[in-house]
DNA sequence: TGCGGCCTCCCCCGCAGGAGGGAGGCGGCC
DNA sequence: GGCCGCCTCCCTCCTGCGGGGGAGGCCGCA
């Protein structure tokens, strides 16, 4: 198997040369080119076509993230592992939008980094545990109000959820009658229970709580 | 440094058989102890204390998903590596949702395995690449909603975009006044030109846009 | 200096929408 | 058979909201 060739990418000189003379320790890795800013990165890895790329987020000129954007467009980009000081760091989501496979700490350990470097290169993904644990719980919340609407919104029937779903879309009381083929009054009706139910004073917060309940979720339509 | 001590859970004799010798060859890990099932796995752990926890999902009795979880009711919890034979298995959601630090194919080479224990180890995360793809893609759609909600809104003013996340959760003009501490007069020209400038009917609209725009996004109350 | 945008407040008017009743038809369940 | 829940429709009352004006004060910019 041959060497997984690496591109570090860093405005420090200093931390640029300490990467790569720390990469070539391991028989496994060959730092193939490094650059010290964003659109050099960019052109480089053009040529080079490493495996991995060691990308530091800010820098003059270009930054890291959108660096890796544009990387990311090539049809057979490298895998990007981000540097950042702290892992706090706000943009690591957008390096995670733009594509980057993993994050690092500057301070990690020389094992860490070598072990981090393959777990990219294979293709898999590498977080730090907080980064991990916000983006589970965003995504643990969307699928919880996915799958259970909201207690209160069960004692409804099919017709007055029905009705909900109508409110929730903007349309009017006339609106909704046209819409469900029936008299005004019967809409009124509906909208008081439905009001009633989950004690409500308004249809504007009926929208509310269908948005907030998870029975309507933006974007679904 | 000690050796990373490690419990391997599966409900397969040949596995668990498997991965113990495998892992017994890395002179930095030590496995301690293993389990055929959930409830086993949690009582082991109980009283070894691993770093690392090697489980596989689906077993007999008690599955992955639940030993996880319970693990990490433990204060000073063990690393759970996911095992999982197919990489888009449902489970692997829960399994985050559990509080799982990484994933692993089954298939992987011996490598990857130790790399992946050692990345866990160290407080890190590991993911499938697909796994982080759509975690990440469904974070992304929150993401970007967030910053640039929608064309249109960006014609309004500071106090009528206020006006509208107001309107948004549902108060009243009467309300929102006491919220800004202006009359009630006020609150209504700026409801008026939100809805003007928006082209809307009523607030109730305002407030389909304001979710669907990602102005306000549900859960963050 | 004047102009324009924004925030503030005020008036009148019309109406959709919500409260609070009642009532009939239909279906399922006991 | 009788009861009950749901859907349907009807009535009155009235208030909250939105339309359509106008106006004054403040600030930044030309």
């Amino acid at each position: 198997m041959t060497a997984t060739r690496i591109v570090v990418v860093d405005d420090q000189d200093v931390v640029r040369a300490a990467f790569e003379v720390l990469l070539a320790t391991q028989p496994d890795f060959a730092v193939v080119g490094s650059a010290a800013e964003g659109e050099q990165a960019v052109r480089i890895c053009r040529d080079l076509r490493p495996d991995v790329v060691l990308m530091d987020i800010r820098m003059p000129g270009m930054d890291g993230i959108e660096a890796t954007r544009r990387l990311l467009t090539d049809p057979e980009p490298p895998r990007v592992l981000i540097l950042t000081t702290f892992d706090l760091d706000e943009h690591v989501y957008d390096a995670l939008d733009a594509g980057a496979s993993g994050f690092l700490l500057k301070d990690a350990t020389a094992e860490r980094l070598f072990d981090a470097v393959r777990i990219v290169a294979a293709g898999e993904a590498l977080l730090a545990p907080t980064v991990t644990r916000r983006l589970v719980a965003e995504f643990a919340r969307i699928r919880v109000r996915r799958r259970e609407p909201d207690a209160a919104l069960q004692a409804l029937t099919t017709r007055e959820t029905e009705v909900l779903r109508l409110i929730a879309e903007g349309l009017s009381n006339p609106e909704i009658a046209a819409r469900l083929v029936v008299g005004e009054e019967t809409v009124k009706s509906h909208v008081s229970r439905v009001l009633a139910k989950l004690g409500l004073r308004d249809r504007t917060q009926a929208v509310v709580v269908a948005y907030e309940s998870g029975l309507v979720v933006p974007g679904d339509r």
